[in-house]
Order: C-alpha cells, then sequence, then structure tokens
RNA sequence: GGAGGGGUUCCCGAGUGGCCAAAGGGAGCAGACUGUAAAUCUGCCGGCGAAGCCUACGGAGGUUCGAACCCUCCCCCCUCCA
C-alpha cells in the first residue's frame, strides 16, 4: 500500500477549502482517507470540445486527491453522454452522434492531463464507452436493473424537475449506467469513492448502492457545491459566452481577465476553490478592504491562469493586464507562496488578442466602425456602429465620435500596431504587416 | 391509437390578418458612478453605410392586395385516456 503525504486527511483539505456540499459518510471517508491511497473517480461529459471553468472545481478536487497520495480516476463519459444526464436539467439535452463525442472524450483527454499526472503510477483515464457500449440489453436489466426501484427513482430530487416537464426513458436509464460505471471501477479499478458536482448526488449514492449489491463493497460519495457567483451568476460566462480551458477558445489573457473580474464576495473562495495557495495564507484575504481586495484578485487571476495554461502565459497575461489597467505588483508580504509578479510594470501587451492588417489597406484607411467589427469586438458592424454612437469605442485611447472615422497609418504607434478597445475593459490590437 | 394543449427573436414569454423586426422580463453591450467589484440609474439590443431592402415567428404548400396570426399536409413536445 502507497504511503500517503501526509496524515491529515485530503477530506479535511476538501472541505476546508469549500470542496464538499455534502458526503455519504463523513468519519469514514475521513479515516479512509487517512489511512491508505484509495482510488476515487470523476465522470466528465464530453458535451463539448472543450472543458470549461464550471469543470475546475471537479478538476481541483482531483488534483488535491492525487497531491495527497492517491489515484484519480478521470471517467470520460464517451458512453453515458450517447444517453444524456437527466440530472438538474429542465429539459433534455441536445443528443450528439457517436462521431462528435469521440472527438469530445479526445481532446478532454489533453486537457486533464494538464491538471493530473497520467504516468505509469499515476491517474487513469477511462472511457466508460468502452464497457458501455457493449452491454447486452438482457442482461444488464437482468443483472443491474432488478436492483433499481421505480419507486424511490421516481421520489428521487434528480428527476423532480423533469417529472414536471416531461423525462423519457432512455435519459431514464441515466442513473444505472451511472452507477454501473461506478461498480465496474470497483471492480476493475479498487474505485472506492466518486465525486461530482451536487446534481449527481443522486447518482452517486444510487451507485454506491449498486456496488454493495454487486460486489459487496461499500464505497462513499462526495459532492461539490454548485458554483455561481455570489450574486447568483451563473459561474463562467461572460459576454463572449463560456470561458473555455482551450487557450485556443479563451485566451490566456481573457482567461487571466476572467478571474482577475471576480466579484469582490467570491475572491476568497475562489482562491480556496481554484488555487494551490495553502489555505492559512488565502483566510488573510478576509483583512482586505475595498481597492484592496483587487491585490487578491490579480493572485487569484495570475494562480488560475498558471495552473490552466503554465506559468509563462500567466506571466504575459499579468504584462498584458498591467500594462492596460492600473496593475500594482503584489507586495511580498501576501500570499508569499504565489508566484506572481512582485515588482515590474507592464510594457510587454503579446498576450492581448490581436488581428492583423495590411500596411497598403492601413494606407487606404478603414472605417472605424468596419475596423472594430474585423478586429471582432463587436458582432456585426451595426453593433459596431451603436458603440461608437454611444461613446464606447476607442482607438489608442482615443475616444471615436464619428462611426465612419478613417483610422489609417496616422494611427500606427511605435510598436507597430494600433491598439483598439470597446468599453473599459476589451482590447484588441492590429498588427500591422 | 384517441382527445386536448403547445412549438415566437440568445432564454422565458405576449401577440391570433395590416399600426409586428414583433409587448414585457431575463441575459448581453455601452454610458454615468467606482476599485478592471457589487448595487443603482440611462441608452442600446436581427442583418445591410440612410430612405429602403433582406432575413426571422417548427417544416412544406395554399388563401389574401397583405400572414407569426386563416386553410392543408408533415415533424416535434406536453397532458389526459388506451
Amino acid at each position: 500500500m502507497k504511503r500517503i503525504a501526509s496524515v491529515k486527511s485530503v477530506f479535511d483539505v476538501l472541505k476546508e477549502r469549500g470542496f464538499v456540499e455534502q458526503a455519504t459518510e463523513e468519519d469514514a471517508i475521513r479515516e479512509l482517507l487517512a489511512k491508505e491511497s484509495v482510488t476515487c473517480y470523476i465522470g466528465f461529459d464530453p458535451t463539448a470540445q472543450s472543458l470549461h471553468v464550471g469543470s475546475l472545481v471537479p478538476i481541483m478536487a482531483l488534483v488535491h486527491m492525487q497531491r495527497q497520495g492517491h489515484r484519480p480516476i478521470a471517467l470520460v463519459g464517451g458512453g453515458t453522454a450517447l444517453i444524456g444526464d437527466p440530472s438538474g436539467k429542465t429539459e433534455m439535452r441536445q443528443i450528439l452522434s457517436r462521431e462528435q463525442i469521440d472527438r469530445n472524450a479526445e481532446g478532454l483527454k489533453g486537457q486533464l492531463s494538464r491538471y493530473l499526472d497520467f504516468g505509469p503510477s499515476g491517474a487513469i483515464m477511462l472511457n466508460n464507452a468502452d464497457w458501455l457500449t457493449r452491454l447486452n440489453y438482457i442482461d444488464f436489466l437482468r443483472d443491474v436493473g432488478r436492483h433499481f426501484s421505480v419507486n424511490r427513482m421516481l421520489a428521487a430530487e434528480t428527476y423532480k424537475a423533469r417529472l414536471e416537464k416531461g423525462l423519457n426513458f432512455i435519459e431514464f436509464n441515466y442513473m444505472l449506467l451511472q452507477s454501473y460505471d461506478f461498480s465496474y471501477l470497483c471492480k476493475h479499478h479498487n474505485c472506492l469513492l466518486q465525486m461530482g458536482g451536487n446534481d449527481q448526488w443522486g447518482n452517486i449514492v444510487a451507485g454506491i448502492d449498486l456496488t454493495r449489491r454487486l460486489e459487496d463493497t461499500k464505497v462513499f460519495g462526495i459532492t461539490f457545491p454548485l458554483l455561481v457567483t455570489s450574486q447568483g451568476h451563473k459561474m463562467g460566462k461572460t459576454e463572449k459566452g463560456a470561458v473555455w480551458l482551450d487557450p485556443s477558445l479563451t485566451s490566456p489573457y481573457e482567461y487571466f481577465q476572467f478571474w482577475i473580474n471576480t466579484e469582490d464576495a467570491d475572491v476568497e473562495r475562489f482562491l480556496l476553490l481554484f488555487t494551490l495557495l495553502p489555505s492559512e495564507e488565502i483566510r488573510e484575504t478576509g483583512r482586505l478592504r475595498d481597492a484592496e481586495l483587487n491585490k487578491a484578485k490579480t493572485v487569484l487571476a495570475f494562480e488560475a491562469t498558471k495552473i490552466t495554461h503554465g506559468e509563462e502565459a500567466a506571466l504575459h497575461a499579468w504584462q498584458a493586464s498591467a500594462a492596460s489597467f492600473n496593475i500594482k505588483p503584489v507586495d511580498g508580504a501576501l500570499f508569499p507562496s504565489s508566484t506572481v509578479p512582485r515588482t515590474g510594470d507592464g510594457e510587454d501587451i503579446s498576450a492581448i488578442g490581436a488581428i492583423e492588417k495590411k500596411h497598403e489597406e492601413l494606407e487606404r484607411g478603414i472605417p472605424a466602425f468596419e475596423l472594430f467589427h474585423e478586429a471582432d469586438l463587436c458582432g456585426s458592424r451595426g453593433e459596431a456602429r451603436r458603440l461608437i454612437a454611444q461613446g464606447g469605442a476607442y482607438v489608442n485611447g482615443r475616444k471615436i465620435f464619428s462611426f465612419d472615422e478613417i483610422i489609417g497609418l496616422g494611427d500606427i504607434d511605435e510598436r507597430g500596431e494600433i491598439t483598439v478597445r470597446k468599453g473599459k475593459k476589451q482590447y484588441r490590437r492590429i498588427k500591422v504587416t
């Protein structure tokens, strides 16, 4: 049995950092995790080509598990995605094609390996399509289906919303499949703990029951709080939609900006969840008042970006942000474990998104509203015109008053670029080639 | 299979022959205030350089000078009955 990193149970770490919403048997879990290396799993749905910040809580939970000497299984739900999880949803999810799901599942593998070590003795990545798609219907009903009470399922919170709106049989089966996953992982990988968002509670508990019956093994479950901001807003949405973990969908700079814009009331909570800084240091945040909190936000943004995109990308994002906004270096007394820049100013703005324009085009001149549209700051030319009309458009920091003002060679700065800005926060560079 | 109720712009939801690019709310964007925060207030919120045109009210046809709205067929969802 592998030695574990500390006497302190990882359960306490998770709990202290705000990961635990519910747990099946708190004391038993704490004890189990303190005395041996435990294999645990979380499922990830391959319903999009990339994970987004909404999946970060489960990912970070696995990171903590691994750091404390346990063995995480990241289960890609290539099989269950064929069914569609109705938990906590009011409408049936669109069912994706097999090919689409397989493609997404591949992408998730790559992404998860940035957070977890999938080395020989490290974490494991599995795809439940490997066993679920081979199931035989009659056998499955006889072996697994008979253990489920429809009466109890109907009473479950999981289905509550859907019983109002309608639930079809394929989705009703979802719980059985996820339960089967747990027992399968228990049997083949000695997995004893399943974690997931709080909307998974019903599925997890059902899996625990099934595993007891099928494998005669006692297993456990933990759920995470569903992430909403303190304002009750859905987490992980910005003006451009979801905040993705894939740098080609959400650039490290945008990612950094997302985190630095965290609401005051969420800073401490998010530092605990989304960084690996020691909790004692994070608790100091409570002493920061008003604008001082922005320092903590800088640390949050930096550390979160570092975890997802690496130290170098985080530095670039910090640089560009410091150059564009009034970010001060964070003094060393705060968050001593953080590698956030402690001195210097931002000069390097290369992390800010850019488009290219030919020298000739600038020579001819481009109407401002067209430029804003092409720079992807506005979805249409009409939107760009409205933006300018409302006084929210800037070129090199100068407000544009006329929608068709011509932007040309004279606007190129010493970097050989033009900086355009929408509102107060959204910058884009025009590189002249 | 039968009866009834529905499918409206990103979401919810009104509209049931011209005044409808479609009320209202939410989300979003911008402005003011600020601390790249929150709350609040104001404006905007299908596309096209204006008049106008184009696209849009599940799909396909039809009636009409004119259809989101009426008719026909089809698809999908819900409820009750089988």
